[in-house]
DNA sequence: GTCCCCACTTAGCATAGGTTTA
DNA sequence: TAAACCTATGCTAAGTGGGGAC
């Protein structure tokens, strides 16, 4: 067992079992439960194959999302663990025929070309004028599909090229060169140039550290004496000569030793549009230009008092600054945390200083500087909508030159090109940092990636300068900086999600877990041969891979104690598992940011002796499978396929369930009917997934008012039958509730009016249901990173569903890779 | 074999801003 | 027209996994 390990688990020992009864977010919040719908029953159980068979459905599962706010009550997810029910045993390829021939069935290419997908806005600048464009005619056949990577406009290559030359800078020869260059990225000859078993060196900048004139700063000063200044404003003083080097990685001489250049060769990587191949860790761009960053402005005094021990105390703005942080955090859960409001004192206190007349935080009262910040807001809200508009434009001034990268002459949205402004650390779950200040970052702070032909980005603070800048393409990052809150970590700036490159790497995960459909009938055969091996490491890969495989669960790195105590699949403890005879466990543990996963299931009867056999002799805290890590698990993984690794079998597990959902349960009908079809696939992933949201603050009250409005129109119904009555008998109606007339209508009249209310009472109803079901459950994450983007556009073009109505402005640009895949296309 | 740095993906929450409803 | 509601977007925390150093 790795030494941390052995360390860690230790201190768990010395520590009490908290994973049994995880600390409920809102303990105020109703318990809520929700039975999920067996994802099978869109069909009959003992339908096809078992292995292609989307997870849900494998499972026969009743998987429960568990609400995070509260403490629930555990439900069952049955796992088919019945080998005469199974179909594994039959060939891959007669398995999946069937899903072929459903796919194939009736599709015309006419159909296809009728897609609905005329109007996508998948603009990467305002100025683009070719909205009305089909989407299929702005990314012809050819090397498509990258709408973020949109071509340089001459007037926009102008402004950029034109920033950076206000800047003081001028473009490199090549840098010329690339810009002018067709707009399109070039397929990655270097990627192909290399045979796929050895890597080769890391390409990047010259060798030579070269000097790069930069003003440096020298600043003395002593630091008792910036205590009246800003956290924003007060960089650090103590900045040295900035370090710009044209340096080499220092992965640079690193040899490509990787084989897993599967993706590559993929027989499906032929099925569409290909993007550039990322060359798998070597070269990812040939010339980079940007603007580097923006900093947040510094900070402005309010001047606005808070109270110690209810007298007004002056504070530095500095001093202030902080305590501003805190107080707008007044109304946040973080209040109820002890552990928050320490880590805050603490680091408020040294800013205070040991004389200072606040010697306590019980004592505080930051009430006053909540009120203005609400304030503040609600002027914010009540400005014109004149005056808004002139504030985002003014915004849009000042960072459109940071928007954008040139990235081997394509222009290209930068994500994250704002500096995170200084905050209180929120930490999800019961995370040990909480409430400590996270100091503002100064540009001696960034290093800056860049071409070596392109002109280093000037730094916007007069007098600073960047810590160092690289010239490293076998990177996609622009500019990092120490993550303040955990200086061993660091914080990225990327291209936006709707760059080439991220879609070609989009893309390649896919491509990856579809190659797994080809491998899972012998992983599935090899793990169940291990379940019994004599070998405990591999009985314990086995048994994980299975959970992994049947549960979608997560890997589970190892985690530092400065960190919030979260588990996945290999970090599990024994106190997370709980058997129950004869062959069900019972999961319940805090994941990836401290999500609650409680979820029972019948899992195969060797699987379920393992667990026990893994628990055994050992205490609750302890780790159940303590001859495994990722490393370990994933090493095995990829003898069994090309570049496995545990997280490709949630991609895998979620996208097929989403087409087998979808292909399954489409049926004639109009849109709305689809998207629901398509709604409902995609809850079903996000609860395989356990991809939770908390409920909205409004969620009750919108209930009540949907109830409220449902009983009106119900009396409403009433009193019409009483008039339909009457009418019927030739009566007239009687008198409304404020004892006036109402209109004579006849009784088809009436008729035709019940009708109506009737409709929208279900309708309102229906609605309410929804709204219900989905309260905890976030469908936006599975979309974005687990559900192939190629198989929701394929199934709108099957169905005739305008691809918009899935698929926001934002994913859109994010899968422009795979919007001109065929109608047949199947995951 | 282990540790840990590094680079990237995955994740939920807050909120701005747009749309619908009363 | 304001309030309620909904959705997109930005932000940044928290994961995964490759691979070099020791």
């Amino acid at each position: 067992m790795p030494l941390r390990r052995r360390q860690r688990q230790q201190v768990h020992l010395a520590r009490c079992c908290q994973v049994k009864s995880p600390p409920p977010k809102n303990s105020s919040a109703p318990v809520e439960k929700e039975e999920v719908k067996n994802a099978s029953g869109l069909r009959s159980n003992d339908e096809d194959s078992d292995d292609a068979k989307p997870l849900s459905a494998r499972l026969k599962c009743n998987t429960n999302i568990v609400n995070k706010a509260d403490a629930l009550p555990t439900s069952e997810v049955n796992v088919k663990n019945d080998d005469r029910d199974s179909e594994d045993d039959k060939p891959l390829s007669a398995r999946l025929k069937v899903n072929n021939n459903i796919a194939n069935k009736g599709i015309t290419a006419s159909r296809a070309d009728a897609l609905m997908i005329s109007k996508i806005n998948v603009k990467s600048a305002p100025e683009d004028s070719d909205d009305e464009v089909p989407l299929s005619s702005r990314f012809p056949n050819s090397n498509v599909g990258m709408s973020g990577a949109k071509s340089i406009d001459p007037d926009e290559k102008k402004h950029l090229v034109s920033n950076v030359q206000q800047s003081g800078f001028i473009l490199g020869e090549k840098q010329h060169k690339s810009s002018s260059m067709p707009v399109k990225r070039p397929l990655d000859k270097a990627s192909s140039l290399v045979p796929s078993s050895v890597k080769k060196p890391k390409i990047s900048g010259t060798s030579k550290e070269v000097r790069v004139k930069q003003v440096t700063v020298k600043a003395e000063e002593k630091v008792d004496d910036d205590d009246h200044v800003p956290i924003a404003q007060r960089m650090k003083k103590s900045a040295k000569a900035t370090k710009v080097t044209k340096s080499v990685s220092s992965s640079s001489k690193k040899i490509n030793m990787k084989s897993n250049k599967v993706m590559k060769n993929s027989k499906y990587s032929k099925s569409t549009k290909m993007l550039p191949d990322s060359g798998d860790g070597q070269k990812k761009w040939t010339t980079l230009v940007h603007n580097g960053v923006i900093f947040p402005p510094p900070y402005t005094s309010h001047g606005v008092k808070m109270l110690y021990k209810e007298k007004e105390v002056d504070l530095t703005p500095e001093q202030e600054e902080v305590a501003t942080m805190f107080a707008v955090m007044l109304d946040t859960e973080y209040m109820q945390k002890p552990k928050f409001k320490e880590n805050f004192w603490n680091d408020w206190r040294k800013l205070l200083g040991r004389n200072h007349v606040i010697q306590n935080l019980e004592d505080c009262d930051f009430k006053p500087i909540y009120e203005w910040h609400q304030e503040q807001k609600e002027k914010k809200k009540q400005m014109s909508s004149e005056e808004k508009k002139a504030l985002k434009e003014e915004k849009l001034k000042q960072e459109e030159k940071y928007m954008w990268a040139i990235v081997d002459g394509v222009k290209e949205k930068v994500g994250n090109f704002r500096v995170e402004p200084p905050g209180l650390f929120r930490g999800r779950g019961d995370h040990p940092k909480m409430g400590k200040l996270k100091k503002c970052i100064c540009p001696s702070d960034i290093t800056i990636n860049i071409g070596k032909d392109a002109p280093i980005p000037e730094c916007p603070i007069p007098g600073e300068s960047w810590k160092e800048v690289k010239h490293d393409n076998t990177v996609t990052w622009l500019a990092f900086w120490n993550d303040p809150t955990n200086p061993k970590q660091f914080k990225y700036v990327f291209l936006a999600a709707s760059s080439s490159l991220k879609g070609q790497s989009d893309k390649e995960k896919y491509e990856k877990s579809r190659m797994l459909k080809d491998y899972i009938e012998s992983i599935r055969a090899a793990y169940t041969k291990d379940f019994v091996s004599k070998d405990i490491t591999r009985k314990q890969i086995a048994v994980a891979t299975y959970l992994i495989d049947k549960l979608a669960l997560r890997a589970g790195n190892e985690k530092d104690d400065d960190e919030a105590d979260t588990v996945g699949c290999c970090t599990l403890k024994v106190g997370n598992v709980e058997c129950i005879p004869p062959n069900k466990l019972k999961f319940d543990f805090l994941g990836k940011d401290s999500i609650q996963y409680v979820n029972t299931v019948e899992v195969e009867l060797p699987v379920y002796k393992g667990i026990g056999q893994f628990q055994a002799g050992k205490k609750q805290n302890d780790d159940l499978f303590d001859k495994l890590d990722t490393a370990k698990l994933n090493g095995h993984l990829k003898e069994l396929m090309p570049g496995l690794t545990a997280k490709v079998f949630r991609t895998y597990n979620a996208s097929i369930t989403l087409d087998e959902m979808l292909n399954r349960g489409t049926k004639d009908g109009d849109v709305a009917e689809k998207i629901m079809v398509y709604q409902h696939a995609n809850k079903e992933v996000a609860i395989i997934c356990n991809h939770q949201r908390s409920v909205s603050r409004s969620h009750s009250a919108q209930m009540s008012r949907l109830t409220e409005k449902i009983e009106e129109l119900k009396g409403v119904l009433k009193d019409l039958k009483v008039d339909l009555d009457r009418a019927k008998k030739g009566k007239p109606p009687l008198k409304d509730a404020d004892g006036n007339r109402k209109r004579n209508l006849t009784p088809e009249a009436l008729e035709r009016k019940i009708a109506q209310t009737n409709a929208k009472v279900e309708k309102m109803e229906r609605d309410m249901k929804t709204k219900e079901d989905l309260k905890t459950v976030a469908l936006g994450t599975s979309k974005i990173n687990y559900l192939d983007p190629r198989i929701t556009v394929a199934w709108c073009k099957r169905h005739e569903v305008p691809i918009e109505k899935i698929f926001n402005k934002s994913l859109l640009a994010k899968f422009a890779w795979a919007m001109d895949v065929g109608p047949d296309f199947r995951f």
